[in-house]
DNA sequence: GTCTATAGCCTGATAGAC
DNA sequence: GTCTATCAGGCTATAGAC
């Protein structure tokens, strides 16, 4: 979230699109990298991001999203006309990094070795991207009014063709024969909840933060507990980078 | 959340000791069940619950509160001064449901029919109090400002105490040497996360609601998966009364 | 492109008649 | 106890000087 210059001009494109009266701006594009355009954008969608997570999004108005970019609130009008517009092109944001974890497995992988990467990959996104999974899972929770399209046209497809890979490994006696759907959801929530309820964790471990090493062993007891679970022996831990 | 007269009380007190100079009500416990007082209460705090989860604490408006309890604007407030005392009289009755799955249980039970128990409970209180867990999920995911004193006062000591008879379990030999408070984290995620992210679920697995067919299979398929992975085989399914 | 000033609306909250 | 009428303040959004 802090490195996706690309991403950032998305945000201008979502903005045109969803209001045809935007403003006179030409292709985002067209800016080079590091113009005042590209760093204002930057400042105000992460001020943004900021603010919904903390106060929702009726709860963080333009005037306090203005305060944290340290830009003047008419600027953040200028840039994104509606306030929703802003909305939206952060929660893009968020799903260009999501997008990114939809990696290719392939039939003939080891399925212990790919599950154990996507868990240790998804623990590892949840620690260094917790706000991106916090606005994620509040318009999910709210009925994902801005986001309706988005799980039917690109997260179901995704989720169906993983499906199918994890079907055929069952068919060849490779892991247990369990709904490979439910596999996917408790990935998915078991993972996540360190970065949603972050504050939950914490708490109840008497942390005031997480550390690389508590990441470590969240990932290595759920992909232990989970590879069992379906039949699979975990393989032997190794380095891994994150990206 | 529908049949619960004792705690609906407990909104007024709650809203009596959050603003001492709130209204010259006296005990709300005096006034029999059925009395316009408790109905509107009920009312309220239903119709409260819902605008919260639907637009977030700030979105949802008094008024929009009001229309939904089908009273006027005015008797909000004199029900609850504030309206965080209202919001807290909510989050107060959804823990007193949560509570209530703080069952105690003895470390001379088998592991495996308790896990399963406790699998199964929570995935079926997913099922029925959808909303409950949406409000919780909401509040802890915005860093629980007002459930703090609540995680570190009650939750926390129930997870040591339950810490200690898994602990207790593993050194009898009778479950793999896993860490507890990650295995209690796991059974959270994966139970809630069906309520909490109800809409990603169901257009996933291209839905309009759950059926108790699929809740069973969710439970069963959770219970086989977690407790296979610590070790322990899941007990033959029977049939259980859902409280 | 930037920013001040302000319009227009809706909010939470209250006063006071019933 | 109930409810109408109203207030002060904060909000999004815009117009227009620079």
């Amino acid at each position: 979230m802090k490195e996706n210059g690309s991403e950032l001009l998305q945000g201008a494109i979502v903005d045109a699109s969803v209001d045809a009266s935007a403003n006179t701006t030409v292709d985002a594009r067209k800016y080079k990298r590091g113009s005042i355009r590209d760093n204002n954008l930057e400042k105000i969608l992460d001020a943004a991001h900021d603010e919904f997570v903390l106060q929702g999004y009726s709860g963080a108005s333009i005037q306090a999203i203005a305060d944290r970019a340290g830009l003047p609130k008419a600027n953040i009008h200028y840039y994104f006309k509606r306030k929703t517009n802003l909305y939206v092109a952060v929660l893009d944001n968020i799903l260009s990094l999501w997008n990114d974890y939809l990696d290719e497995i392939d039939v003939d992988d080891d399925p212990a070795e790919v599950l154990d990467n996507l868990i240790r990959s998804k623990v590892a996104f949840s620690y260094s991207n917790p706000k991106a999974s916090k606005l994620f899972a509040m318009e999910i929770i709210q009925g994902a009014p801005h986001l309706k399209d988005y799980l039917r046209n690109e997260l179901r497809p995704w989720v169906r063709s993983k499906m199918k890979v994890l079907d055929t490994w069952i068919a060849q006696g490779k892991m247990a024969a369990i709904d490979p759907v439910y596999l996917i959801f408790l990935i998915w929530s078991s993972t996540q909840h360190y970065a949603d309820f972050d504050t939950q964790v914490l708490t109840v471990m008497n942390r005031a933060e997480y550390e690389q090493e508590m990441i470590d062993d969240i990932a290595s007891f759920l992909s232990g507990v989970i590879l069992r679970g379906i039949g699979l022996e975990p393989p032997a831990r190794k380095e891994r980078k994150i990206n």
